[in-house]
RNA sequence: CGCGGGAUGGAGCAGCUCGGAAGCUCGUCGGGCUCAUAACCCGAAGGUCGUUGGUUCAAAUCCAACUCCCGCAA
């Protein structure tokens, strides 16, 4: 059984590679185009399409799929493998042939762009990876094969790790259902759909009128990827660790504790350690290091 | 040619606008206090101030080029 596989962020790079160290045949890959990127403006491909170079599978790079449907049509592929494609795939491609789509939640639960950062935002316990046949409602797909995650306190890329690893295996499940026919699709319950939208720049500010708990889940979910930050003194101090110290330091709320040894800020019901962060133009520090370079913002309050 | 910030003992920072003897908070080492300590007190070591060139009686500080790092934006 061949596979086109679709994807293009490191979800889906982490999914491929999976497949292919487990010797799925993969006869293409589809993934964005080259965007600028980083200082100077460089072209950078995208994770998956790195990975498909680096491992000579053919790589198309389509700005919309349905442009191109007739290339498409030319590769030898029996199903289609989605992760986090970043496009909406046009009724054309899903009439085709099956496309089965990989999401780091359970289904209907998240159904959108941010599945796993929403389930640490949460707080929840438990998420999941679910296989579903694509549908035109995004994420709304016949479900064909799901599993539950216990959360382990884990931050954003190393849960994204473990779903997207877990989301390999379950797909390579499911393509051998599909081989010998035993497949089943079985329908989503739309009524308890819970959607869930993008994440901006803004959501990454702390806010230490929430619960400790609140605070670090944010850094959980955020932090490595959009980035959480507070404002300090008119500056933008990025937040990369933090947790919870709420049974060793009492701090007033948005106060900045009078401790060398640790960077300590009061919240609603506790205190929040920061354990690394980073000043505008500077590295990421220690919160020690931080608060050995900047002693006099000891006792001053958070934004 | 996207925009901007930075490089100062082992770490994190100040000093640079207005050139003129290297500073702060830590760490390290030694000593003291203490039942004890990551706390406190005293002392010490450790820096060609990113590199190269220029201006000057004199450059961390002004000028030029280069190297490496970081943020924004995308």
């Amino acid at each position: 059984m061949k596979i086109l596989f679709l994807g293009s962020s490191r979800f889906s790079k982490i999914v491929l590679q999976k497949l292919f160290l487990n010797n799925v045949d993969i006869s293409a890959v589809i993934t964005q185009p080259d965007k600028p990127s980083g200082r100077g403006h460089k072209l950078m491909p995208t994770e998956v399409k790195q990975f498909a170079l680096a491992n000579n599978i053919d790589v198309y790079t389509f700005d919309k799929v349905r442009l191109h449907m007739e290339e498409i049509k030319k590769i030898d592929y029996d199903v289609a493998v989605v992760a986090s494609f970043g496009q909406i795939l046009p009724q054309e491609f899903l009439d085709y042939k099956l496309a089965i789509n990989v999401h780091p939640s359970l289904l209907p639960k998240y159904r959108g762009a941010t599945p796993i950062q929403s389930a640490i935002l949460n707080g929840d316990k438990v998420t999941g990876v679910t296989i579903m046949k694509v549908a035109k409602e995004v994420d709304a797909g016949d479900i064909i094969l799901q599993r539950e995650v216990v959360l382990e306190d884990e931050y954003y890329l190393a849960l994204e790790e473990k779903l997207a690893t877990l989301g390999g295996e379950m797909t390579i499940e499911v393509l051998k259902s599909i081989e010998n026919g035993s497949v089943k699709f079985s329908p989503q319950d739309s009524g308890k759909a819970v959607l869930v939208s993008k994440i901006g720049k803004e959501d990454g500010k702390l806010d230490f009128s929430q619960t400790a708990t609140q605070i670090v889940n944010r850094v959980r979910a955020l932090a490595e990827e959009i980035g959480c930050f507070m404002v300090l003194e008119n500056k933008i101090i990025k937040v990369y660790i933090a947790c919870d110290v709420s049974d060793k330091f009492s701090v007033e709320q948005n106060k900045i504790m009078q401790n060398k040894k640790n960077f300590v800020v009061g919240c609603k019901d506790g205190a929040v350690e920061i354990l690394a962060c980073q000043a505008p133009s500077g590295k990421m520090v220690s919160g020690r290091d931080f608060i050995n370079g900047h002693n006099d913002i000891l006792g001053k309050t958070i934004l």
